[in-house]
DNA sequence: ACCTGAACACCGTTCAAGT
DNA sequence: ACCTGAACACCGTTCAAGT
């Protein structure tokens, strides 16, 4: 058909869904999910933004397959051994995942659609959890409850610009400073901010821990009661 | 100045940032966030879009104001009574404000201005730790891992359609049917949810009472062990 | 089968101009 | 002081046309 000579321009792998989805990853955690427009993915895909469309359907199916590729990072829990080690790993594991894209928990609003990784950690969870003796609707309570804590405090992280327990601190410190006029509203943010967090900082992952072990005894403790 | 036959139109209120807010919280709880913008909202106002410019710096600015209305519709736990039942009340009335407004939850990502209403809802609820005997340490360790099991709680609830048990297992069973052909894989997903779920449903009501209790309870018991 | 140019119907935001 | 028209630099997506 075409002669070698007309195409002598830099050689491209050629485009596939997954090419496309691993592209746009990349491009939302190198600059941020407004960032991530089709034209803005085709460019550094060395193409035109019509050009996706033959591979998503849209920019929710785009959405649904980063989110799903998120879910591929994650550590699936065992079933038969220890379930407590083992759900804990997962929860770790699902967490540093969302650290790593720090745009897939904000994206999971209204996303009704769960691929093939998504489905396969939770099918483990479930299996986990029924082999460690848990009647069906405990599985249900104690899965939920997880996927809850872990979303819930993956988000919460994404509200303060500080990750260190010292960048923290440095932040408590300069919104105690900012506040200041407002502050004889809030004498419980004064002692517990201004008096310690502000100099302690927040260690994220500590308390992570505090409340995913919390929350574990207290189904293991229902576990046993049963 | 101007005579008063020049404006005969439609009187309107003036406008205020409080009035634009509280039309962006309508419009984006009738018709979602993706319909708020700034051109449909100005409408809505009866109005050009560049007016709106005079009561919020931008969309960043008009979504923080947005999300203290949310926080506004919250009942503070009061301090020196039953902690519990304080915390717990605070825990259902913030749920019942982000299922009022489900764009809420999505929209708190990234977000790092905290508006009066939100310090005011923190300032109490460190306010009825401290006031239980709570330690410092143990009060911000309590109180975000309650925000986070809230958080994220909300935000699964909005990855179904469906609301009520009913409606839930419809959907439940419709999925069975979708992805009839991978089920294979699942067998964990095959017995729980098409076992069960599919049947009696999915009471989101419930499951949140069930994990805020856990965490309640793990709480005090921490509380006590000191 | 895959890619593209042009076009459509939108966005948020700025700026100078009106009252 | 508050509002607006026109403009700028974008969006996602469709469609007919190219190879």
């Amino acid at each position: 058909m075409s002669s070698t000579a007309t195409h002598t321009k830099r050689r491209r792998a050629p485009l596939s869904r997954e090419r496309v989805l691993r592209a746009a990853v990349a491009l939302a955690d190198e600059r941020g999910i407004e960032e991530l427009t089709m034209r803005k993915l085709a460019k550094e895909l060395g193409v035109e933004a019509m050009s996706l469309y033959n591979h998503v359907a849209h920019r929710g199916d785009l959405l649904d397959g980063m989110i799903d590729l998120v879910f591929g990072e994650i550590d699936p829990p065992a079933a038969g051994g220890d379930w407590k080690a083992e759900l804990r790993k997962r929860a770790v594991s699902t967490r540093a995942a969302l650290l790593r894209h720090r745009w897939a928990v904000g994206q999971m609003e209204g996303r009704t659609s769960h691929g093939p990784a998504n489905l396969k950690v939770h099918d483990a969870i479930l299996g986990c959890l029924r082999a460690a003796g848990f009647s069906i609707e405990m599985t249900v309570s104690a899965m939920s409850m997880q996927d809850a804590y872990i979303y819930g405090f993956a988000l919460q992280q994404t509200d303060m610009s500080s990750q260190t327990p010292e960048d923290f601190a440095a932040v408590a410190q300069q919104q105690m400073v900012d506040y200041a006029e407002a502050l004889a509203d809030y004498p419980n943010l004064v002692e517990v901010v201004g008096g310690h967090v502000a100099k302690a900082g927040y260690d994220y992952e500590a308390e992570f821990l505090f409340g995913l072990d919390l929350i574990l005894d207290g189904l293991e403790r229902r576990l046993s009661a049963r």
